[in-house]
DNA sequence: ATAATACTTAGTTATTTAGCTAATTATACA
DNA sequence: TGTATAATTAGCTAAATAACTAAGTATTAT
């Protein structure tokens, strides 16, 4: 497909764009982290991030059983974009609560929060 | 609807960044030269258009039974994503085709160019 | 006034897409 | 080696979307 049109096919979803919000704060998430803050079940993150994945506009990174994303800052042609988003981003509203929610969700590990979503009633501060 | 999401949404399809790519070589074009362009009907020319216009992209000018077509620069917010599309364009090619292909249209009159679309084989330079 | 015409709206159909559950893959741990 | 687990893929359904034809609206021309 058209790369251009790619990039904005990805970006014109709400939960999608809500990611990118997220990692304009937090350089690198894990997809159990992504999860948390969408609250959408794992098959439907890890769609959305492979459309950003294929799009180009983010990287991941495997580590084990474990997947980390970032923005892909290494391709010049989305300077731009990313900026515009950025702007963007300050003027709405509900990326706020995204990002009130992410200082929760990164507050404990990922293996925490792994076992918080299997339901195995953990974690610290407890 | 998010003024974001409806501005990636109305770029997101191949016809309406190709009426983009148009506008950004002439200034202005009416619907029946839009029709041309893209080679669909001309109720679906107007859902196109219409999608732009209600994403603030782009003005629409209603003059007689003629609408012209014009970008919608007033909107500040947009600046930078038009810098972003117009250096994309450049690197497209297949843009190039429409470009050639408006030269040809913009160079009857609008009047005439509607003559031939409802099959009266007319036109200047015959 | 009537007819023609440039565009829009309504209604239909085929395709795409976002969400889910279930099955699969790849890795870690006992 | 077998079991648990993080993430992905496959398969399904409901909703959105792009295309068309046909009907409607507003404006010009006869």
């Amino acid at each position: 497909m058209d790369p251009m049109i790619s990039t904005f096919k990805a970006l014109s979803d709400r939960n999608r764009l809500r990611v990118f919000g997220a990692l304009f704060e937090h350089d690198e998430l894990c997809a159990c982290q992504i999860i948390e803050l969408l609250q959408v079940t794992g098959a439907t993150a890890s769609r959305h991030m492979g459309i950003l994945v294929s799009a180009g506009l983010v990287k991941s990174k495997k580590d084990g059983r474990w997947v980390y994303y970032r923005l892909n800052r290494s391709n010049e042609n989305l300077t731009g974009m990313f900026q515009w988003l950025k702007a963007g981003f300050n003027a709405s509203i509900d990326i706020e609560k995204d990002s009130i929610a992410l200082k929760e969700i990164t507050l404990v590990s990922p293996v925490d929060l792994c076992r918080k979503q299997r339901g195995e009633e953990c974690c610290p501060g407890k």
